[in-house]
DNA sequence: AAAGGTCTTTGACTTAAGTCAACCGGTTGA
DNA sequence: TCAACCGGTTGACTTAAGTCAAAGACCTTT
């Protein structure tokens, strides 16, 4: 039993993002620190400002990266599904973490412990490399992000995260939100009442179709226009 | 000449935060790739979507990277100086660089080309983990920016800023805008204008007093609680 | 099925910050 | 010496987006 559960732990190691095409006896080295562990919806994994003793790996669920001004305002960061990782900045910068995460659905994660991981890192320069890529992606995303909130305004946002959307789910023009528009609205960093105004306004400008959650995008040019200006 | 030249580059490497504890022999193969260039004044180091071939260490001068909207506004990410890394992004994500980088001051930098660089990283875990250090480090600076343009005003920005150089200066409540005001306000995520008017209030209201660049704490506690708050 | 909750939308209003324009003072350089 | 220029400041105005409040839609949970 127990065996089995380690053999397809390794397997399913094998085949995320940060451990992909390492060797058989390093991802049984990954699987021997490793700690399955559940959070139930709504469930605070970290805060920030606590120590950073390990990160994490998305097995099955969904978590959101955020931060809360002291009134109360949340900006989500990232919204990690499973073979993602989170929590990493602590392990190698040191301090603690710079943000909270929680569960936004019943999870399985797997954590590895700091002290064992950065011995296997420094034991495995393509594991190193991996990491590299990682975070250097990561700093990417960070970047878009910056000049999201500080050069486009809402509606441009809106429309990038459309286009991404489309892209990431691959199905022509139909999308879903996979997220509630009040979580949308943090992670856009505005708020829901303001989206639920673009929203309309980009349907009303015939930009897009609105049914619940799914949407249909009807003038892709005009999209990435307003993504790219970043205002109408 | 070109001996003492090689040896001085060397001993510099050693010093730099990236490389600092390294042995010998790994900073003469670094210094072995490293090649010197120099740059005037405004001169253009690398442009957002050009293909990233290397990174760089600025050895003297300052430089800046930031983000342009297509109708001009400018955003500040960084500015860099003496043994400052930066461009390592497509190093190791591919693709290429995220953002603008020009010298703000004539700036000589040591290049390390992408190949031949990360070929040292996968011989030398010491030199990855130090890389993942300076990464994580970044991230966490990047987070600390998004909180503030997304969940502070700009007072409160302002703020942060004049508490972090104070620190950074140690020099007691007294500190130096390093920056002109125009490239400060382009940093904080605002315009000059802006700026200028709550450097005013923030004297006005008794938190600082202003002469030229060089500012004067007077209610640091004040200072601290509206960096928090984000807002007056 | 009713009741309580959360999420969403809409309307009226406020506000932080951007825009536009004028002006000042210091430096450059012809 | 004077013109041109750049950085900074100030004032009047506009605007994107946030706040507050109310109502409607949706979804459990008993």
């Amino acid at each position: 039993m127990v065996e089995e559960r380690d053999k397809s732990l390794v397997e399913w190691l094998g085949e995320t993002s940060l451990f992909v095409g390492m060797e058989e006896q390093h991802l049984r080295d990954l699987s021997g620190i490793a700690m399955v562990v559940s959070y139930k919806r709504r469930a605070t994994i970290f805060c920030e400002g606590d120590p950073g003793n390990g990160f994490y790996l998305v097995k099955e669920g969904k978590v959101k990266i955020f931060m809360i001004s002291p009134d109360g305002k949340e900006q989500i960061l990232h919204i990690f599904g499973p073979g993602d990782p989170f929590g990493e900045v602590p392990v190698f910068a040191g301090q603690s973490f710079p943000a909270h995460a929680v569960a936004l659905e019943n999870s399985r994660l797997v954590f590895l412990p700091r002290d064992d991981f950065v011995a296997l890192v420094a034991a495995n320069p393509a594991l190193a490399l991996n990491l590299l890529a990682a975070l250097s992606q990561r700093l990417r995303q960070f970047t878009k992000m910056i000049d999201a909130l500080s050069l486009k305004e809402v509606p441009g946002r809106l429309a990038a995260h459309l286009l991404y959307l489309s892209e990431k789910q691959s199905a022509g023009d139909h999308l879903q939100l996979e997220l509630s528009k009040t979580q949308l609205a943090s992670l856009l960093g505005t708020i829901p009442e303001t989206l639920s105004r673009m929203l309309s306004k980009l349907q009303r400008e015939g930009f897009i179709t609105i049914e619940r959650a799914s949407i249909s995008i009807v003038d892709r040019e005009g999209l990435v226009d307003l993504a790219e200006i970043g205002k109408f």
